[in-house]
DNA sequence: TGTACATCAGTGAACGCGCGTTCACTGATGTAC
DNA sequence: TGTACATCAGTGAACGCGCGTTCACTGATGTAC
C-alpha cells in the first residue's frame, strides 16, 4: 500500500487520524495510535503533531461520543413528546449496539483513567452523567432507569442475551 | 526477591497461579500469565506445565468466579426466603463490587472469545444465564430485574455513579 | 515580481518495554527389579 | 535393601511481536522585503 503523495491537507490528518480510531473502537479491538496512523496512510510519528500523545487521542474520543451521544438521545425524546423516558432508554440502548467501542470508553474503566488530565472530557461526561440521573421523577428512579438501560445494553453487547431480534427485545422491555 | 528452592508441593503451583491472576484481575489491571508466574516465584514457562495457554487460565478464572458468583446468589436467596429477588439483586450487584475483575470476565467481551473453546466455561455460563434469565416470574420481567442490576454494578464500577454510601444506595434501589 | 528565509507537517530510524510462547535442558521423585 | 531408570515439574535463554514514544531530519508552504 503507497501513501498518496499528498493526502492530506490543512489539517485533514486529524480527522483521518480520529475517524481512523474511530473505526477501529467499534469494530472491537484495541485502539492503537499505530494502527490508526497506519489506516491514514501515515506514519506512526505523525500523529504526534496532532495528538500530545494516545490518551489525547482517547479523551478526544470519548468527547466525540458524548456529544453524538447527547445528540442521539436529544434527537430520540423530542421526536416522542408524551414519552420522552421510554423514547431516551431506548435510543441509549441503540447507541450502545450501534457504537460499542465508543459506549464502552465513554462509561468504562477507561474514563475514570483519563478524566483527571482532560478537563473537556470531565465537563462532558458530567453533563451527560447528571442529565441522566435527573431524567425521571426522583434520583433514585433515575438511577433505576439508567441502571436497567445500562445493563441490557451491557448484557446485549456481551453476548450474555442472546436474542434474534434486538429491535423488538429493545420495544418490548423499554415500555 | 529470592525463589524458596521448593515452593510448591503436588500441583499447588497451580493453585498459586490461579490465585495471583484472581489478584491481578481484581486489583483492576491486566491479567498476564508473566506476572502471574512472577507472584507466584516461578519461571514463566513453568504455568505451561498447568495450563494450555493463557486462554485457559482466564477460562478456569472464568469458571471460578460462575461457581463463586452462584455460591454467593444461592445463599444470599437461601437467607431470605420471603423476599429472595431482592435478596438476589443485592448479591448480584455486591459481588460486582467485590471482585470487580472476575465480574468484568464472567460478563465482558472474553467471554465471548473464551466460550468456543471451553466447553466448562460454556456451560457454567450457560447456566447462570439461564437462572438469571429465569429468575422473576416473567423472562422480560427477569431481563429488566437482570439489566437493572447489571447496569447499577456497572455504572458503580465505572464511577459513573458516584455515591458515599454504596451499601445504602444498593439497599434503597434495589427493594 | 522575485528572492531569502522561517514555519511546520511529515519521514525514517531507533529506543526500551512487556508480552505469549517454544526449546533444549536439569535435577529431584518415585518405581521396578 | 540397594541400584537403574523413567517420569515430570521446573529452569534459562531465546524468538518475534506490536506497542508508545523520541530524535534528528527534510522538503514543501507561505511570508517579508
Amino acid at each position: 500500500m503507497s501513501t498518496l503523495e499528498k493526502p492530506y491537507h490543512h489539517g485533514d490528518l486529524r480527522s483521518a487520524l480520529i475517524e481512523a480510531a474511530e473505526t477501529l473502537l467499534d469494530a472491537g479491538g484495541e485502539v492503537s495510535l499505530r494502527e490508526a496512523a497506519r489506516m491514514a496512510g501515515v506514519t506512526p510519528t505523525a500523529a504526534y503533531r496532532h495528538f500530545a500523545d494516545k490518551d489525547a487521542l482517547l479523551a478526544e474520543l470519548a468527547v466525540r461520543g458524548f456529544s453524538e451521544f447527547g445528540r442521539a438521545l436529544g434527537e430520540a425524546a423530542a421526536r416522542a413528546p408524551g414519552q420522552a423516558l421510554v423514547a431516551l432508554g431506548r435510543a441509549y440502548i441503540r447507541f450502545a449496539l450501534a457504537r460499542p467501542g465508543r459506549f464502552r470508553l465513554m462509561f468504562g474503566p477507561m474514563l475514570a483513567r483519563l478524566t483527571p488530565r482532560h478537563p473537556e472530557l470531565h465537563e462532558a461526561s458530567g453533563r451527560a452523567f447528571e442529565a441522566l440521573q435527573g431524567a425521571a421523577g426522583s434520583r433514585d428512579e433515575a438511577l433505576r432507569n439508567w441502571g436497567m438501560v445500562h445493563g441490557l445494553a451491557h448484557l446485549l453487547l456481551d453476548g450474555a442475551v442472546a436474542e434474534e431480534d434486538r429491535e423488538a427485545l429493545i420495544d418490548r422491555l423499554i415500555c
